[in-house]
DNA sequence: TCTGGGGTCCTCTTCCGT
DNA sequence: TCTGACGGAAGAGGACCC
């Protein structure tokens, strides 16, 4: 086998785009007054981190991730910022669509990056992916105000890595007989599935390089991280990585979760959290038109350990009672009395289409909640999140008071 | 220092049917 | 009827990414 994966003649044609500090960008953007000013975007409550910061408070130690306060002693002169999560999707809409203007083969990873397949449209754009590349930069600039860092080569992981090199406001292709030189230096942890612990156990294992770990049987590499994180990490290091670009991958769940703003140990307001964040799940799941089979209920406690429990219907279900009835059963499983919870979270696994027929029980009224619950959703679109909302959570509007509810549809 | 919220993927264990 | 082997599904937890 080849030291490279099957790389095709000619240049390279996997383009990687990160916008650089996107939250923060697009806040200087609407708020020009702060250009040249450290600016911060993250929840400003008691357990909030940073999302995203300016370049120029890195070097005071702020970094996303970290909790607002030890920024705000970092960095005090910086302009701390609450996120507008609709603005962002707004901005990254159109994103999107420049890069779709570019090729059809865009894979978008989260709002504010994506990975873009050249090889259709190379030609027709003339052949050098790095043109294409300042092309790309260029608009999202002009068009929205905004920079970004873009990296090319034959596969995600090395463009992405290509891009991180050049930020911010860069562009950098790797072309394949580079691909090892650029590759091998590099510390572990800039490969894709290497943290904290697995850094910890290559560590232990004496390897600290890219090329440490390209040299190293993927034998020792299996039996120290596993047969899969193992395979993963050594074809990694010799820059072979298969993955094609996707436009898109259905979802494998939807779920949501909420840290209260100080511990909870009261079962009531816990069940009254659970309601909202099933309610909230159900509504996204009819948004996105699925169902799901398997609820798990996430619980953090004040020491940060976390359990999950969950459980697997019978059928599919979209509708939020349906969700809020099954986490309160695996919350009430747990026996947890009076245990001091800092988190808790509701998911939908399994997904399936949510217009599939399903068989009803005998007896079952035909119509119930899910056609009480999709009128609601209706409700919402035209009146607002707050418009409707479950009688016990009327008093404890909860965090959907802050943005429009979870009914909501563009 | 004190850790958000949205996810995916992997590993290990347990359970169940054959 | 009991037992063990086996495979698949479910459940739990951990690591990781943005």
């Amino acid at each position: 086998m080849s030291d490279m994966s099957a790389s095709p003649a000619g240049p390279p044609t996997v383009m990687h785009v990160d916008m650089d500090a996107f939250y923060a960008s697009v806040e200087i953007r609407r708020r020009p007054e702060l250009r040249g000013k450290p600016v911060v975007v993250g929840a400003l409550g008691p357990r909030g981190v940073v999302l995203s910061a300016t370049h120029d408070v890195r070097p005071y130690g702020v970094r996303a991730g970290q909790p607002v306060g030890r920024a705000r002693r970092l960095c005090p002169q910086a302009v701390f910022l609450p996120p507008d999560h609709d603005e962002y999707a707004t901005v990254s809409a159109n994103v999107m669509e420049v890069f779709r203007a570019v090729t059809p083969v865009v894979e978008p990873l989260s709002l504010d990056e994506a990975f873009l397949d050249l090889s259709g449209s190379l030609r027709r754009l003339g052949g050098d992916p790095a043109h294409i590349g300042e092309q790309i930069r260029a608009r999202v600039a002009d068009e929205q105000g905004i920079t970004c860092s873009v990296g090319v080569a034959s596969t995600k992981f090395v463009a992405k890595l290509a891009g991180a090199t050049a930020k911010p406001d860069g562009l950098r292709v790797v072309p394949d007989d580079e691909v090892l030189e650029f590759l091998h230096p590099l510390p572990v942890d800039r490969l894709w599935g290497v943290g904290e612990r697995t850094e910890a156990a290559l560590t232990r294992l004496g390897l600290h390089t890219v090329g440490d770990i390209a040299h190293t049987p993927a034998a020792t590499l299996c039996r120290a991280l596993g047969q899969a994180a193992g395979r993963h990490l050594h074809a990694l290091a010799w820059g072979r990585d298969e993955r094609p670009v996707v436009p898109s991958e259905p979802e494998r769940s939807i779920g949501t979760e909420e840290t209260f703003p100080a511990d909870v140990d009261d079962p009531a307001v816990v069940r009254r959290t659970l309601l909202r964040l099933a309610g909230r799940t159900g509504a996204r799941l009819r948004a996105a038109g699925l169902a799901g089979r398997t609820v798990t209920l996430k619980v953090r406690f004040s020491d940060f350990t976390t359990l999950t429990r969950s459980k697997t219907l019978r059928d599919a279900t979209d509708v939020g009672r349906d969700i809020y009835a099954t986490a309160c059963a695996l919350h009430a499983g747990l026996g947890l009395e009076r245990a001091r919870l800092r988190l808790v979270g509701v998911r939908v696994e399994h997904l399936v289409p949510g217009d599939r027929p399903r068989q009803m029980v005998l007896g079952e009224r035909a119509r119930g909640w899910s056609e009480v619950e999709r009128a609601a959703d209706a409700v919402r679109d035209r009146f607002g999140g707050r418009a409707l909302a479950p009688a016990s959570l009327l008093a404890d509007p909860g965090r959907d008071g802050r943005s429009r509810g979870p009914g909501t549809r563009r």
